[in-house]
DNA sequence: TTAGAGTTTCGTCAGTCAAA
DNA sequence: TTTGACTGACGAAACTCTAA
């Protein structure tokens, strides 16, 4: 089970995904910076284990950030070692949803749209209640989103579905599971499949938009580092030239 | 213009996990 | 133990691109 690695990585992985979308987060000091002599100085080793000072205007920052940030997953890894069985397993086992990391980043970042929990349940608990209450619904795909029959696109897939055509007149049981008819029974059956199905379809949709937004983050992330690693190496490859010419 | 390949989108199923 | 939410995997349909 390769899972075991995800929850480091997810962690810190939370950490970039939040900076991410916010491209000023280089501005914010790092946690801890081991190599910094005084408040306006970085020291910065160079290759040959002699040290230059460097105003901390410098991005050459950024990687001791980056350092830290390291020791925590390695701190995390640590603490998980210590941890007792359960906790250790639900770090572990399951990655966060993309609605938490969503959730995190609209949080943070308020251009990104939270999801609106209460909302989506009010939505699904009409849709709920109009497949139960509609006197005649032709079917369940019109009654209940009211997408398809805006669009007119019903998939070919869900005309020929079995349940498609059995929603008709759906009628609530006074007492459930007690005097229900058969042919109750089976209605009941299929009223409950198709909520199922219905919010699975809602679900589904939400979990690929959240991890479309999620995608994106990475990507943007990704030009983020980039280029400040393009800054960082021209940074050292000037600091080895005055360094160089220093010693002569 | 069109056939076919490649890509994207969507619904469904199955499995996992957390909460009740 | 049950239930609901979440998400990867899969297949089908829609869409896009390209060579002939």
């Amino acid at each position: 089970m390769d899972t075991s690695v995800s929850p480091e990585l997810d962690s810190s992985f939370n950490d970039s995904v939040t900076d991410g979308e916010d491209d000023h987060s280089e501005d914010s000091p790092p946690p801890a910076a081991p190599l910094q002599v005084s408040p306006g100085v970085t020291v910065v080793q160079l290759c040959d284990g002699q040290t230059v000072q460097v105003p901390q205007t410098s991005v050459i920052q950024s990687p001791q950030v980056q350092t830290v940030q390291i020791a925590r997953v390695a701190e995390l890894q640590h603490d998980e070692s210590v941890a007792d069985t359960q906790q250790r397993r639900a770090l572990l086992s399951r990655r966060p949803s993309y609605r938490k990391i969503l959730n995190e980043l609209s949080s943070d970042s308020p251009a990104v749209p939270k999801i609106d929990e209460e909302k989506m349940e009010e939505e699904e608990e009409e849709a709920v209640s109009s497949a139960a209450s509609a006197p005649a619904p032709t079917s369940i795909y019109q009654t209940d989103s009211g997408q398809y029959p805006a669009t007119g696109d019903i998939p070919a897939y869900q005309l020929r579905s079995p349940n498609s055509g059995l929603s008709h007149s759906i009628v609530m049981a006074a007492s459930p599971g007690s005097m229900q008819s058969p042919s109750h029974h089976t209605e009941n059956i299929t009223r409950k499949r198709e909520v199922r199905l219905m919010k699975n379809r809602e679900a589904a949709r939400e979990c690929r938009r959240k991890k479309k937004e999620y995608v994106k983050c990475l990507e943007n992330r990704v030009a983020v580092l980039e280029n400040q690693n393009k800054t960082l190496i021209e940074e050292l490859k000037a600091l080895k030239d005055i360094y160089c010419h220093k010693a002569e």
